[in-house]
Formats: C-alpha cells, sequence, structure tokens
DNA sequence: ACAAACAGTACGGACGTCCACATTGTGCCG
DNA sequence: CGGCACAATGTGGACGTCCGTACTGTTTGT
C-alpha cells in the first residue's frame, strides 16, 4: 500500500534542523528544504508545526532513553561509573556541535512552555522520567555502599537532573562545556561523597 | 526639544511581556498594544527589534544588579545568608507568575543564542558576572569561617549559577517551584557545609 | 484498482520594517 | 520678553516577505 514514506527524513533532519536552531526560528520550509523533500510531505504526515514538534520530540526521547538504558541502567557497571558516563555521554553529544545545540528539552522548556501546552506538559514528564531514572542509579550506590545509606534519593536525583539542564544551558550561552564539566567534578567531589541529604519524614519529594 | 517619550513605558511593559511568552513569540504589534503605544514609536525608539531585545536585557540587567547589591554583596549580612536571600528573592519573583517566566537570561539563551549574537554573548556576560558575585560571598563566607578555607570559590559559584538556572528552567516546565526549592535544600545540606571542592594547582578556573 | 504517499501551488494572515506627516517642547533671536 | 524655527517625538498606515496550512492532482506499490 502506497510508497515508501519522507516521514522518517522528515523527521530525523527537522529533529537537527530544531535542535539546533530552535522550534519557533525553524520553519516549516526550512525543515522541508533541509529534508530535501517537497512542502506538501509536510501537510501529508503532520496535522500541524506543533503536532510535528511533539513527535521529533518522541524521536529524541527514544535516543535519550536508549543511553539511559545503557548507563544509568545498566547493572553490569557500577552505580556511580554509569552516572559518570550519562553525564560524559551527554557532554559528547554537545560537543558534536561546538555546543550549540543545548538539550533539547531544555531548549523546548524555555520557548515552546507558553506556546504550546501539549509540549510542556511533555517536556515536564521526561524530565521527571529522567529523575526516576537517575534516583534508580542511585538507590544502587546505596546498595553497593557507594553512597551514604541515609542520602535523600529523590531529592539528589532531582537536583542532578536539574542542574545538568542548567550546566548545558550556560555551556550553550557561553558556547563552551566548561560548565558541564565543573557541574561533573563538583558533583562528584563535593555533592555524592558527602552526599548526606538525608531523608525528610516522607520519602515522596514531589 | 520634543515631547516626553514613550521609550520607558516600551521597554519595561515589553519586558514583562517578553518574559512571560518569550522574545520569538511576542511580535513588534504584541509589545506596542501592552505598552499602550502606537506602532510607529517602536520604529522611533528602536532601530529592529533586536536592538529592543538588547535593551530590554539591559533593563533586566539593571534590576538584577540592584537585587544582587542588596544581597550577595551585601556585607552586613553574614555570607550564607546572604546567598540563600539572593536565592529566596529569585524564587518570590518567579512564584509571582505561577512560575511562568523562568530567567529571563535563561530563556534568551535557549531561544536566542543562535538568532542574534550579540544577545548571546550580552547573556554569557551576565553569568559571568553572576557567578563573579557568587564568588564574592562565597570569598566572604572562608573569611566568616562559615566555608572550608581550602574550597574552590570560583568552582562553587560557577556550579551554583549554572544549577539555579537549570531549577529554574526545570521549575517552568512543571510550573512548580519545586525544583528551585529543592537545588536550594541540596545546596545548604550538602553542596557548601561539606563544601570541598579544593582549590586545584592553578586558581584560574575558566 | 485502490489506498497511500508524493508533489506543486495557492491562500489568508502576521511578521518586521519603513514612510509621510502631525504635534510639541526647547532655545535662539529680534 | 515674545514669537519663531527646529529637532525630537508621536501617529497611523502601507509594503513586501514569510509564515502555517489547505487543496488538487499525480504516482506507485500491493
Amino acid at each position: 500500500m502506497g510508497r515508501p514514506s519522507l516521514k522518517e527524513k522528515l523527521l530525523s533532519d527537522g529533529l537537527q534542523l530544531v535542535h539546533k536552531r530552535g522550534f519557533g526560528a525553524s520553519s516549516v520550509r526550512d525543515i522541508v528544504q533541509a529534508a530535501g523533500v517537497p512542502q506538501g510531505s509536510f501537510t501529508n504526515h503532520f496535522a500541524s508545526k506543533e503536532a510535528f514538534g511533539l513527535e521529533i520530540l518522541e524521536r529524541y526521547h527514544d535516543m535519550a532513553s536508549a543511553a539511559v538504558k545503557a548507563t544509568l541502567r545498566n547493572d553490569a557497571v557500577s552505580p556511580l561509573r554509569r552516572l559518570r558516563a550519562w553525564i560524559d555521554g551527554q557532554l559528547e553529544y554537545l560537543r558534536q556541535e561546538d555546543m550549540r545545540r543545548g538539550c533539547l528539552y531544555g531548549n523546548l522548556s524555555a520557548e515552546a512552555s507558553e506556546e504550546s501546552e501539549a509540549i510542556r506538559k511533555r517536556v515536564a514528564a521526561v524530565f521527571a522520567e529522567n529523575q526516576a531514572s537517575v534516583a534508580y542509579c542511585l538507590e544502587a550506590a546505596i546498595d553497593s555502599g557507594e553512597l551514604a545509606a541515609n542520602a535523600d534519593v529523590q531529592e539528589l536525583a532531582g537536583f542532578i537532573v536539574s542542574s545538568l539542564q542548567g550546566a548545558i544551558l550556560v555551556a550553550k550561552a557561553q558556547r563552551s562545556p566548561t560548565p558541564v564539566e565543573r557541574f561533573e567534578r563538583v558533583l562528584f567531589r563535593s555533592v555524592l561523597p558527602a552526599g548526606t541529604v538525608s531523608k525528610r519524614r516522607a520519602r515522596v519529594s514531589r
């Protein structure tokens, strides 16, 4: 039925463009040109530009999830090494385009939060999901004795996720990997070894 | 010479609008309407929308500088209390619009970095300036014995500035003050008391 | 043969910018 | 000391471009 679809090309090339130049700054014409497909194909496959945004967000999420599975949730490696590998992986990805891209989640959080409620909610959910993965890794760190047993895992995980976003954001403005590298150093030298954010009465932390 | 200028009104009302809705999402017509001035006044006072963006950035910077002077650089208060007051002040400001605004610096870093090199450079400079102010405060904390003497002040200050940006960014996506409150808790419970990011060989850290 | 995807173009509106002219406060000159 | 000229600002609309989206065929694989 039908012909081979150009949707894949639109999604993969479009994601690259939007990630580098921003969602609002990338017009539909820019996107179809980057993908080398005719204008009509965009309308054929996406009900609106917002729907396209949600799909590339999903695509980015697939990549990020794969990285999480290979690092944070990879029980074959010791917990704090996994956490470091997760951050190093992002740093390497950021360097590829001279720190210009930033994190798609953070970019969309800043620029699309007021334009599209659907995108804002998806980004918020992804942040929560990342926090859960970091928490999983920290839990393992407690079990293996790499982290103090009384550490509040959810609290630390949320702190790590948001602080990493900030480091990437500042790195984007300064076009330098320094903020992310510094985040990693301080995290491992100062936050985690001392790691004594003790659990408060309830474990909920939300 | 001439009549009383409407430039002030454009800048103050325009800043509010851009801060809440984003730079790209705010059209020139939106801005003049929010300020209640005719369209032509925008052209009269600003050579371009980018020039306007740089001016509201400067206006925002004036406000932020005043807050820094009253907190981080206020030697009448004990250093760590100043740092806490600085963060609390931002938190209060963010709450005013239900966490929708985020930080103008962070927003522009994410959305304007690829559109305007001038804005990107200004934002990067402001981040560096904030880092210097936090470092000033941490230096005072060492002198007063509130922070370990061997702490790497520049390293910690950079970490604090970027992590706060990230907390505000995530808070914006989640429409909740929790990430910023959590940042503050972890910072004071875990990073600063232990505070042992020791100075490396050179003090430069850049 | 039929459904699905391609493909080119058209459309109404919003965008940033520009322009021509009216208005008003200021300072100089008679 | 009164009026005039000028510069700065106000004011509304116009201009060309680009935007997201819709539409109407055409092609192609099953």
